[in-house]
DNA sequence: CAGTGGGCAGACAGGTCTGTCTGCTCGGGT
DNA sequence: ACCCGAGCAGACAGACCTGTCTGCCCACTG
C-alpha cells in the first residue's frame, strides 16, 4: 500500500481515514472493526496494535473531525474579514458548505454522543469539542465588544448546533441562509449601537 | 401482569413502554430486542407478533415520543397565554423542563436519525416529526403577525433543535435561559412594531 | 548476514444480535 | 365441554461483533 509519491502510507493513517469515512457515513455502532480492517487493507493484529480497543479509534476519529471542522469554521470566520463581529456571522458559511456536501449526516459529535454512554471517551470528547467551540465564540464576542459576550456566544452556539442537526434532516438550503441571517441579527443586537 | 386496577396490561403496551425507556436512555442499537423482551416480561413470540421487526418497534417508539413531546410543547405554549407571539416564546419552557430531568439525553429524533440510515422507517419518521414542528411554528408565526413567518419559524426551529442537542452535553441550565431570551428577541424583532 | 520491527493473513474464542419455531397454560365465548 | 386466541418459556439457527493469537513476509540496520 503506497501513496502516489511511492512512500508507504502508514497503516495507522489508512485505518483512521477509513474510520473517518465509515463512522461518519454509517454511525459508530453500525461500523464494525472488521469492516474498517477490510476496507483499509490492514491486518487485524496491526489494527489492534494501533488501537487497542474500538473506543480508542472512535476517540481518534473524533479528534480528527475536530481538527477538520474547527479548521473550516476558523477559515470561514477569517474569510469574513478582520472584524470579529463579521467573523461571528461569517463562520456560518462553513456550515452552509458542509450541509451542501452530499453524504452530509449532521454533526459528527452530536451523532457520536447519541451512540455513546455519558462518561465514555467518545462522549467526553464530544463535550470537550462543544466547549472549545463555545470558548472560541465567547472570545470573538468579547473582541467584537458585545455587551454580554457570554450570552451572545451561547445563542450563536445554539443556532450553530441547531443548523448542524437540521441540515441533515431538511435538505432545504434556505435553512442555512436563515441561520446566517439570524446570526447577523443577533450579533447586531448584541453590540452597543 | 396486571395494572393497578386489575385489568391486564396488554403485552404491546408493556413492550412499548419498556422500549420507550431503554431506547431513549441507551440508544437504538445499544438496546437489543432481548433486553426489551426480558425487561417487559413478555415472550419472544409475543414480541414478534406485535412487532415483526425491530424497526417496527423503533417507529412505534418514535410515534410515542412524538405524542409526548408535541404535547409538552403545545402545553407550554398554551400556558404562556392566548397571544401567539407569547406562545412562540413560552414553548421554550418545555425545553427547559425536559433538559432538567435527569437522564436527559437530547432529542430522541435527532439521536434516532444518527443511528438509522436515510430512507429507513425511523429516519423518515424523524424527518416527518421535524416538519410537523416546523409547520406548527409557521402557523403560530403567521397568527402572531410576523412579517416573514417562514423565516421566523425556521429560526426558532433551529434554536429549538440546538438547545435540544446542547442540553444533553452542557449541563448548564443557563443555556435554556439563553434559548428562551433569544427566542423572545427574535419574535419581537420579527413583528411589525 | 543476522536480527528486528512493522505489517499481512487468517483462524479462533466467546459473546450478542435478530428472528423462527415448538410446547405449554389459561381464560372467555359458544 | 370445547375451542381458540393471547401469552409465556425457551431452544435454536445463522450472522456478526470484539478481541487474541499464531505464522509468515520483507525491508532496514548494525
Amino acid at each position: 500500500m503506497t501513496a502516489p509519491n511511492g512512500t508507504p502510507i502508514a497503516a495507522r493513517d489508512r485505518i483512521l481515514d477509513t474510520a473517518f469515512r465509515l463512522f461518519y457515513a454509517r454511525g459508530l455502532r453500525a461500523v464494525g472493526v472488521d469492516a474498517i480492517i477490510a476496507e483499509s487493507g490492514v491486518a487485524k493484529a496491526t489494527f489492534y496494535k494501533h488501537f487497542p480497543a474500538k473506543d480508542d479509534l472512535v476517540v481518534a476519529y473524533l479528534e480528527k473531525v475536530d481538527g477538520v471542522w474547527t479548521g473550516q469554521l476558523h477559515a470561514a470566520a477569517e474569510a469574513a474579514g478582520p472584524d470579529p463581529a463579521d467573523q461571528l456571522v461569517g463562520l456560518f458559511d462553513a456550515l452552509a458548505t458542509a450541509c451542501r456536501r452530499d453524504g452530509y449526516r449532521g454533526c459528527a459529535f452530536i451523532n457520536a454522543a447519541a451512540e455513546s454512554t455519558p462518561g465514555s471517551g467518545p462522549h467526553e470528547r464530544t463535550v470537550a469539542h462543544k466547549q472549545q467551540v463555545l470558548a472560541w465564540l465567547r472570545e470573538l464576542a468579547g473582541e467584537a465588544g458585545a455587551e454580554q459576550p457570554e450570552r451572545l456566544a451561547r445563542a450563536l452556539a445554539l443556532l450553530l448546533d441547531g443548523a448542524l442537526s437540521s441540515g441533515a434532516l431538511d435538505a432545504d438550503p434556505e435553512a442555512m441562509e436563515v441561520a446566517r441571517d439570524t446570526a447577523r441579527a443577533l450579533v447586531r443586537q448584541a453590540l452597543p449601537s
